[in-house]
DNA sequence: GTGAAAGCGCTAACAC
DNA sequence: GTGTTAGCGCTTTCAC
């Protein structure tokens, strides 16, 4: 019923392997064959059967992002989507498209004990071009063996360590946190809160980095260091820990917008009012940021940048084209959440 | 390199149909035969070859969410991402997962004028098993046509309308809209205005629809209707329109919580108090809405939900079991952003 | 209950 | 420049 590529031969009157050239652009095929080709496919709405390409050939026109299972099942429980993986998917897809590859999206089970089987399995089932690692597991190890070992390229969107194995695309998280703690020091602050994210983010770490060399620049300590775990509860806990204590800091730099947002409740909560009795910034710039009240200071990750200039990479290292490692720039979004402390 | 199915065959002492038999756990095969094919799949750490299957055979192990690229752009270009295809893919992921199957994202360009023939293309390049049709474009007829002379299996997500074409997964968008008009009127509102979505969705239109059923029978018409176009920006506008006017109304209903964030925000510009001196209420409960001041009445969708039990019915038909069309139950969560209005 | 042989629709070597 | 011939790793058909 529908066309192979048996039938675009016989109606351009030319071989199989011609029509193959052509589709293929091979190099050395006549321009009147080009044309006959051309036409056929075009007459007869061709296109080439992608399994039997990716069975044939050495590619399958496939990309994927590899997923955190555990992640994704804890967002669909409570009813949420996950902003940075829809802005990573939107950016990967765009490129994926124009390309004429098709993007895959697989759920990795990372806390699995035969995560390392499974994974070789995945990949000899599926024969993907090119993988996208997504945090927080873009560093883990086993899976860049298992990558290595395929051959399959990879890049690493949004690792913070340069492990010199594979590709990547990252921002600057340190120098971005620091950004922000100077944003609050030349406001005025001194007795400045930080919230942490989990350590199972490499991004936790250099945004707490950040902030500390940015106050240790300005001959200052942290006021108050509090763990959260990225989530709005840690941060309003963390929030109501920090503003009970009279000593209370005067701003609170969370390592994320949502835990901000916490803050930003617990010091409703607490009758304290923002901005004017405390400054709250936070990192991500996620939708809610923009309409919490006040909106809020943040940092904007260009993440569907970063998922567009990854999926560039991979099919670069398909032509064999190598790709160095790429930083994208981050902006820091002032808003109403952050101003110079009441009392100086 | 990798095992193929006569490495298991050999490895088993059996032919390459048995193992085949075995792993489509085909009928008619001895108990003996089946456990030394398992173990012989278990040692060599076999899985078999996608596309090998793909092509051989009828299925191809891969369900695409179609997505329309012009809206992917946009959301691109305004650096937000999509919570609600966020929402829908997990729920797909996670069925896909569990079936052994795979999901494969499909930027559809709606406007091109060969959608038609780049459909029919994509749908002989993939094969695929099954499609997730999301909103706006789960009605979209050329679409229904060509998935239906492709025989491809399809559940038109979130779809208002019952064509009686492929299958359909969906809420209440009227019956909701409804509700949540009695709940302002049983606060007691009388001056109601509405802020209706873009037709092209056909969502705005049932929301419409269930606003001015519950007015009508509550015998009272509607305070202002003004348009808007799902974004924040419209919401902003429609709001300015409304609560500029003198005899302004006392609750606003938007047909989505991106607006009614708007409206809370042109609230917030003219000065006027909310929820005090107006409510207001939203559609879709998105990140957003838990945290603006004060946080969104709104309705939850449950799109994860909705899309795992879109990709269950691909599934399902894929087996040769039709599945009737199916309705998901939505959510009113009463927030802060309404109450009674001062003066009654 | 099991196996042999013939494709599925391409790409890759290798001729010419 | 162009065509011929083998596979790729499975499922399907049809024997036995």
């Amino acid at each position: 019923m529908a066309a192979t590529i048996y039938d675009v031969a016989a109606l351009a009157g030319v071989s199989i392997k011609s029509v193959s050239r052509v589709l293929n652009r091979e190099p050395n095929v006549s321009h009147a064959l080009q044309e006959k080709v051309r036409a056929a496919v075009e007459t007869l709405d061709y296109r080439p059967s992608l399994s039997a390409r990716s069975l044939a050939g050495a590619s399958s026109y496939l990309i994927a992002a590899f997923v955190d299972a555990s992640l994704t099942l804890q967002h669909m429980r409570s009813g949420r989507g996950n902003d940075y993986l829809s802005r990573l998917e939107l950016g990967a897809l765009v490129e994926c498209h124009e390309a004429g590859h098709h993007l895959l999206v697989e759920l990795i089970d990372y806390g699995s004990p035969s995560l390392e089987a499974r994974l070789s399995a995945l990949l000899r089932a599926l024969r993907l071009d090119g993988v996208l690692l997504t945090p927080p597991n873009a560093d883990d190890p086993r899976v860049l063996d298992i990558l290595e070992r395929a051959g399959t390229p990879f890049v690493r969107v949004g690792a913070e360590r340069d492990l010199d194995r594979g590709m990547r695309v990252h921002m600057d998280d340190r120098q971005a946190a620091q950004d922000m703690t100077r944003h609050l020091l030349s406001l005025g602050h001194r007795k400045i809160g930080f919230v942490s994210g989990p350590a199972a983010y490499a991004a936790s770490q250099a945004r707490r980095e950040g902030f500390l060399q940015a106050l240790a620049e300005a001959g200052l300590s942290p006021h108050a260091m509090t763990d959260g775990d990225f989530t709005f509860d840690s941060g309003r806990r963390a929030g109501a820990t920090m503003l009970s204590d009279p000593r209370r800091p005067t701003a609170v730099f969370a390592s994320n917008d949502d835990m901000a947002l916490g803050v930003l409740a617990a010091a409703g909560d607490l009758g304290v009012p923002t901005p004017q009795a405390l400054s709250v910034c936070g990192f991500d710039d996620t939708p809610g940021a923009l309409f919490s009240a006040p909106a809020l200071t943040t940092i904007r990750q260009p993440v569907a940048e970063m998922a567009a200039a990854a999926t560039r990479m991979l099919l670069a290292a398909k032509r064999g084209e190598a790709s160095p490692s790429q930083e994208i720039d981050y902006v820091l979004v002032p808003r109403a959440s952050t101003q110079a402390p009441l009392e100086n």
